[in-house]
DNA sequence: GTTAACCAGTTAAACGCTTAACTGATAATT
DNA sequence: AATTATCAGTTAAGCGTTTAACTGGTTAAC
């Protein structure tokens, strides 16, 4: 079996809690005292069980991940993204994570996540929305919170936020920049902050341009920006029969499906038309022209998010701090010049 | 605060050890006395602390999974997916999964990994090849090991491999079926175990349909198998001017470079040569054309060690079980029938 | 009628650590 | 010289469970 604590006692000739006090670097203990402590405990091998450790400070070492089950399903890389995010981080911190996935109509009749029943974690992060209930669950028990990507609409919580509004103006810049003035926006679920937020950049982007709003460029009525939508949003666009240069699609997945229906109306990206998306997913590079889009930090979110956390368990920091996220444009090949 | 065991005791009027029974549903204790405590139990919301079980029980209710830092880097998805994998079974399980990364020339002169260390998993599972060195220490500390994606050399561990035998067969009998006779094999790293049992499925394939095998058709000294390479050796195999209708790629990777070339030498895929790969990438579904594959099951490869580790730490099991996970071939647009 | 089994619990030790409170020695202050 | 501080540790309680060993009562076996 492995060394204990007081194995560590007794060969050093000192007590168990001197040995803990050493461990602990507590300025009691002499230095000389110290120095044949730690010899032994190098000698031993011994290293502290966290269980014990656990028991007896209240504190586990782990840290909470909770996200929706739908958004945690094995086909959506982006909450995926943000959890190992926080498994890089947490390993610099010396924590671990603990992932969990709640339904996402929580409400008290559903028992709450194990690690937070068993007290096996000093705080949660919250991933996505989640229902209001789960979050009033946890805050009765006063376990830290930090969420991603989701704001409540009530309270005042540290949070780790993308910076969609930029996002949107960066990627309408580009557009501009490239001399382009009929400038399409395309959206599912425009209802989402951060859909929206992206939209509302487009539209200051074209503002500070003085391009005049066009709303018959604005494809924003379908359910969920999944890739069968941006293939409907982009039928829609070019039925209205308007001159359109670029497509600025609110992400990745919707820009790939209006890329396959251009590709099928034998109209060609970026000569006829320049098309961005917005998430940068991997399988842009794939694509055929790679896709140029904006970047969204998602390992740095969830590495931001222990840090958060960590900060607030440490208690060098309570009040609640916001990380907004910045973006970042990156340009491959299916933006151009717009010739006239 | 939340309640303890000694507060359902003092409520319930029994003793603790009588509560702690009661919750192992021990026959000792009467129907009547467990209906009670059960009551009580539920009414004040009591939950067993994870930590004082782990204490008393030796049992951390953890798993470790350990990985080397360059098969974990952010851009490597595949032991990513493996991980997910033992997530999602954990979580039916009632355990957590701890990630850590290790160096891949651990040795005894590098510290363990902090969860062995602290006692804090109950066994763990190694994912992809890691060092002989690191594999000796865990085996001296008697922590039960499961292997996925890599056996050592030595040694009678239980292990979750991938058919890659089958998988070679598989591709190379579909390119066969298609009526190909003129199929190329292009690998990196050839000396690594799986790639090279994919090759000898290729050969065994051309074997049992009586097509000579020649070595004209093979590219296998790229040092790695990454698009990049993948580019090189479709150039270096086309370099030789000799009749080719179909490659099988070593992998997804190798064949998105195979088909940048193809694309730039303006040859069409697959009506002028058929294109094959290995592993199903995210990426090959924004291929144009997206590729057929053979697929790997990567995140029930994660599910399968986590079995395996449940069963091993329920005693239910000893002995060293060895999966073998069945590959599929997806058909997708690269590859075609062949024109004679 | 004595002994043995069984039943339905209780008692108490243990898991490995932390830390408040104590101790006994020496040094500093008045 | 008496009191107080400081030093360098030790003692012991406690964290929240589990479980072996015990108990005292009832029933069965011989």
């Amino acid at each position: 079996m492995t060394a204990t604590i007081k194995d560590v006692a007794k060969k050093a000739n000192v007590s168990v809690a001197t040995v803990s006090l050493v461990i602990h670097n507590h300025q009691r203990i002499s230095s000389e005292t110290k120095r044949k402590v730690r010899k032994t405990i190098k000698d031993l091998n011994y290293h502290p069980v966290r269980t014990a450790r656990g028991l007896v400070s209240q504190k586990s070492g782990n840290i909470g991940f909770i996200v929706t089950e739908d958004h945690f399903s094995r086909s959506e890389p982006f909450y995926t993204q943000i959890f190992l995010g926080t498994e890089f981080q947490a390993r610099e911190s010396e924590y671990y994570v603990l992932l969990t996935t709640v339904n996402s109509d929580f409400n008290s009749n559903f028992k709450m996540p194990r690690f937070i029943l068993e007290r096996n974690v000093e705080g949660v992060i919250l991933a996505g929305k989640v229902s209001q209930s789960l979050i009033e669950n946890i805050k009765k028990l006063e376990i830290p919170l930090v969420f991603v990507d989701y704001y409540p609409p009530q309270g005042n919580y540290p949070v780790v936020m993308i910076d969609n509004f930029a996002g949107g103006l960066k990627a309408t810049q580009h557009l501009i920049d490239c001399h382009h003035n009929r400038i399409a926006f395309i959206a599912g679920d425009i209802s989402h902050p951060s859909i929206s937020e992206r939209f509302q950049g487009y539209k200051m982007a074209l503002d500070r341009n003085q391009i005049p709003f066009d709303p018959n460029l604005v494809v924003i009525d379908e359910p969920y920006p999944a890739r069968e939508f941006g293939y409907n949003s982009a039928k829609k666009l070019l039925q209205r029969n308007i001159s359109v240069t670029a497509i600025f699609a609110c992400n990745d997945a919707m820009a790939i499906g209006v890329l396959q229906f251009l590709k099928e109306k034998n109209i060609k990206v970026p000569t006829d038309i320049s098309l961005i998306g917005f998430d940068d997913v991997e399988a842009n590079l794939s694509m055929d022209p790679p896709l140029t889009t904006v970047r969204v930090p998602k390992v740095e979110m969830g590495i931001e998010a222990i840090k958060l956390m960590t900060e607030i368990l440490c208690q060098r920091q309570t009040r609640s701090r916001k990380i907004l996220m910045p973006v970042e444009l990156i340009v491959r090949c299916s933006t151009c010049e717009h010739q006239n």
